[in-house]
RNA sequence: GUCCUCAUAGUUCAAUGGAUAGAACACCAGCCUUCUAAGCUGGAUAUGUAGGUUCGAUUCCUACUGAGGACACCA
């Protein structure tokens, strides 16, 4: 839609250029055209505008109105001719404000009903090979207990943003990277506490799981002398059984597939990608030694500073960067050409050092790391912090439980990413009941509801070959420009990765469905415009639902 | 002290540099003989402060104020 828009603009200003209007400049600048098309906020704007002119204005030393008005009188000559541009206004300070023919925009029906689930899928992808395949890791908690409020924000991002990119032509692959490396601190500290020698970690959840204690532990802790190692095994072991919980959460609860599950201990550390990495990095000159550590030379490829790669302990533990650096290698290794890291706030010290280490791999790939920002509590004016050791925690699953997955997943993709988001908790159980999700899937309801008793009339053949030139009212042809922005979006958002958008977008769609319902009677005496308007609330269902869909909430039949 | 993010209506949040800054909740006034009133229609209220860039700034830049986070041989 929005590139047939282009096209034609874009044909306008060639034809200037060739007939010695314009003088001649190129159409594509920094690998984006310098056409650029907008949906105004106002309709009396138009269905689509663009500011090329006020663009052009300055290159050409024209009066950006003046120019528009070429532009425009040129889109014009070509009116019956392409179908599409019906007519064209051009307002100070020199906007092209663009109106199509009604025809064009009531045809668009016709290919929804036709791709149904397919949607929104975009067409031919510009991108091909290795950078049409995304890595998207996400998540990856610490295996060390339950996921908490803050967790979800990453978990249902990452879970949108797959299936946007999926459908935005990518081949994505969904990992979630376990922190279960017997040599990390976490792991060690786990086994401390489980072997009963610590409180890291421990709550209720812990406790209860340490209880039934498996008889793998307890034949650990009996043959194992050696302090330290014990730590690492039980750690390690305890980690696999809080593992096996999180996971049956996460596909279950949650309602998310992760593609890959990738163990640091076994992928990275018994196949000695740690210690290969390790050799590369000495070979090729990136390591020194100062005061019994390694350092890597980090500081000069983008980091603020050099960082500790070996520590100096006795048994010389690599810090986190050394398999980190080795785990994103591997990514590489594996073909893919564009990696998405999504990571809480308390990792947005180490996006420097991580984008740094790449360009020492000298990766020519992308590396995009998103940053959730903090999830804080408050209860009235009171504020609680959230923390994973100690105090107050609260569980995804309480929150699930008592709210509901459809109203928790909704409510996260609701808020961008960047923004500090506070839950009251109380609010949100009462907004369980006032939550925007339910608007938008009354709305699917109600679709349902009328097609259902177009079926009982046996109206629903109508559907099939609609008259859609008597779709003809306002809220009619704003329903039908709404659900072509959906594809739009998914575009959009594969390059911006704002998911919440798509939230939004749900609402907005709900929005001018229960204004047309209002407005227009469906099933109705006039056979014809009933086959017209039973067809524009079956794409309005498909486009609904697709959305829903992506966001994972589910699109009821009935409420 | 340095770095990252944020500051918009009473509240929770929107707005690829665009035109009259949008929703929801709460509040007020209307609308069910008709496909689901979990709906529709109407109403009041907001860009932290001071500069700058631009035809045009909530958006970009600088300073300030305030909030959260990160600054380890933890991950």
């Amino acid at each position: 839609m929005k590139d047939d828009i282009r096209k034609i603009i874009e044909r306008a200003i060639l034809v200037a250029q060739k007939s010695g209007i314009f003088l001649s400049f190129d159409l594509i600048k920094d690998g984006k055209p310098i056409v650029e098309i907008d949906r105004p906020l106002e309709k009396i704007h138009g269905d689509y505008s663009s500011n090329i002119a006020l663009r052009l204005s300055k290159i050409l030393n024209q009066d950006a109105c003046e120019i528009a008005t070429k532009i425009g009188d040129l889109i014009l000559e070509e009116r019956e001719k392409t179908g599409i541009i019906n007519g064209v206004e051009i307002v100070h300070p020199g906007f092209l404000n663009i109106f199509l023919f009604d025809k064009y925009i009531q045809n668009k029906i016709l290919e929804i009903l036709k791709q149904k689930d397919g949607y929104g899928n975009i067409q031919g992808s510009r991108v091909r090979g290795r950078m049409s395949k995304v890595l998207l890791e996400f998540l990856s908690a610490n295996p060390t207990g339950q996921l908490h409020l803050g967790h979800g924000r990453n978990a249902f991002w990452g879970d949108v943003l797959a299936k946007v990119l999926t459908k935005a032509g990518y081949i994505v692959k969904k990992e979630y990277y376990i922190n279960n490396a017997k040599a990390s601190t976490q792991i060690k500290t786990l086994g401390q506490t489980s072997v009963g020698e610590g409180e890291a970690y421990l709550n209720d959840y812990l406790e209860e799981k340490l209880k039934v204690k498996s008889s793998k532990l307890k034949v650990l802790i009996k043959n194992t002398k050696d302090k330290e190692k014990l730590y690492c095994e039980a750690g390690f072991l305890m980690a696999g059984e809080l593992l096996r919980d999180l996971k049956k959460f996460i596909e279950k609860d949650l309602k998310i597939k992760f593609d890959i599950w990738f163990s640091e201990e076994d992928e990275l550390y018994k196949k000695k990608l740690v210690e290969k990495m390790h050799k590369w990095l000495k070979d090729n000159n990136f390591v020194y030694k100062k005061e019994g550590a390694e350092w890597l030379k980090i500081g000069g490829y983008g980091d603020s500073k050099d960082r500790v790669l070996v520590r100096s302990d006795e048994v010389h533990t690599p810090t986190y960067l050394l398999p980190d650096i080795a785990y994103h290698a591997n990514k590489i290794k594996r073909g893919f050409g564009r990696l998405i890291n999504i990571w809480g706030a308390d990792h947005q010290g180490h996006v420097k050092s991580m984008k740094a280490s790449l360009k020492m791999l000298k990766f020519n790939g992308v590396l995009d790391i998103l940053i959730t920002q903090m999830v804080s509590l408050k209860e009235g004016d009171k504020k609680i912090k959230l923390s994973k050791r100690k105090g107050k925690v609260v569980t995804m699953k309480s929150l699930i439980d008592e709210v509901g997955l459809d109203s928790v997943r909704f409510f996260y993709l609701l808020k961008s990413l960047d923004t500090h988001m506070e839950l009251d908790l109380e609010l949100m159980k009462e907004q369980s009941s006032k939550n925007p999700v339910f608007y938008v899937q009354y709305a699917h309801a109600r679709i349902q509801s009328i097609l259902k008793k177009a079926r009982i009339k046996n109206q629903e053949s109508r559907i099939r070959n609609p008259h859609l030139e008597m779709l003809s009212t306002e809220s009619e042809l704003e329903l039908i420009k709404e659900l072509l922005r959906f594809p739009e979006l998914i575009e959009e958002i594969s390059r911006d990765y704002q998911v919440h958008r798509l939230t939004h977008y749900t609402i907005g769609l709900a929005d001018k469905f229960h204004h047309f319902y209002h407005e227009c009677r469906v099933i109705g005496d006039d056979e014809l415009l009933t086959g017209a308007r039973l067809a524009l609330i079956e794409a309005t269902k498909i486009t609904l639902k697709n959305t829903l869909n992506i966001l994972g909430v589910s699109a009821p039949e009935k409420m």
